[in-house]
DNA sequence: TGACCTATGTGACAATTGTTACTGTATGCA
DNA sequence: TGCATACAGTAACAATTGTCACATAGGTCA
């Protein structure tokens, strides 16, 4: 385990490192496991070793909306925001892969805040990210149409899987933008016509 | 200055207020000027002991986005957030009132992380309050259409301002919520068919 | 008073998005 | 093989939002 932690968080010191084995523990999740529920009560920020995460927010009306992926070596703030105050979770977070995680009871967060100079500058490029990340998610839906928000969300994708062949149907698309199937099958096919995607069944090839 | 600062940040310590006196400097603006443009330098976290703010996203062809008010006894987390890697800004922010800023250097800002208890739990509680703030935002655009957004926009004008009086022209509206005047005239109309407003020159009353 | 400016009201129409309904087609499974 | 099911295409229409044009109303100021 030292090995793999030291590979996925190359900033963390060996005492850092150490701190995380005596003291936090493992959870494996499933593919497609819901890894954290809207509402939860939360006692553990979480540390991405394997695989990706989808983070979510939930809708009263039962809609889901994608608001970024999380990659190992990354950690959910929206974990620690909850954490500092031991609150429940404001989103909800979906296992893309299986998945594997590291999970640092509340007090330790707190505490190697103070005692590990890498720990904390962590923290605070994680709170960064995800504001920043955050505000560009802001941006698509305030400034954009739904055709430059689907463009933004299969490039997304693209760059979490790291390929061009997107596994997707239209409902999944729909879902996680909180629109009607119909109306991305339309877009899509404007896509293709501009040569941007080519449409399979299940899948979606990015040309562009 | 240092009983103001009391009052204003009730949380602070004794040693921490003293550091603040001896390290930080204030500015004022006028009501209306802008405080921090997109794009800007930032050295400095921003403390607000007088006056309101409003915090927006810009958009590439010009529009603007409003995010959230900030009043006295808040702080920018933008500015922490990207003071913590002297980055630009990414948002813009105006002020609403005359307004008195004290400006902490970046150096200080993570010095006292370690040196003060009562500064770190306000970071890191500022952090939390944005992103919630933040979440609520990307709900009001990602799951509501433009009428329960400008009723969600009245209400927070309403709160910030701590009244049912709303000194607003429909163009205002429109521009912080990234639409055009016809939309909102057209909405408010409704909302005074439903008797939640009484619509006035300059100004909206707030019935509800 | 009259010229002028800003804010608002409103009708007409376009564009986008949401909804309903129905079609066909691939896929897996009994 | 045939059936059930999930996926995709598409037409028709509704609802919302965006845009243009123009009218009116209130306020300022020379």
């Amino acid at each position: 385990m030292q090995d793999s932690l030291k590979k996925t968080f190359p900033t963390f010191s060996n005492e850092l490192i150490q701190d995380i084995q005596n003291n936090a523990s493992i959870q494996s999740f499933k593919a497609g496991d819901v890894i954290m529920r809207t509402g939860q009560y939360i006692n553990y920020t979480m540390l991405i070793t394997k695989g990706q995460l989808k983070v979510f927010r939930e809708g009263e009306n039962g809609g889901e909306f994608l608001m970024y992926y999380l990659q190992p070596g990354q950690a959910c703030a929206v974990s620690m925001i909850c954490a500092s105050k031991s609150q429940t979770s404001q989103i909800m977070a979906k296992a893309v892969d299986d998945v594997e995680l590291i999970m640092v009871p509340l007090s330790l967060m707190e505490k190697w805040m103070m005692e590990h100079r890498t720990w904390y500058e962590f923290v605070i490029f994680t709170y960064r990210i995800r504001f920043e990340e955050l505000l560009e998610v802001v941006d698509s839906i305030a400034f954009r149409a739904m055709d430059e928000r689907l463009e933004f969300y299969l490039k997304r994708h693209s760059d979490a899987c790291g390929c061009k062949d997107l596994k997707l149907s239209h409902q999944d698309i729909a879902t996680e933008l909180n629109t009607s199937r119909e109306v991305i099958s339309r877009l899509l096919k404007k896509m293709e016509q501009r040569e941007l995607v080519k449409l399979h069944r299940n899948h979606i090839e990015l040309l562009a």
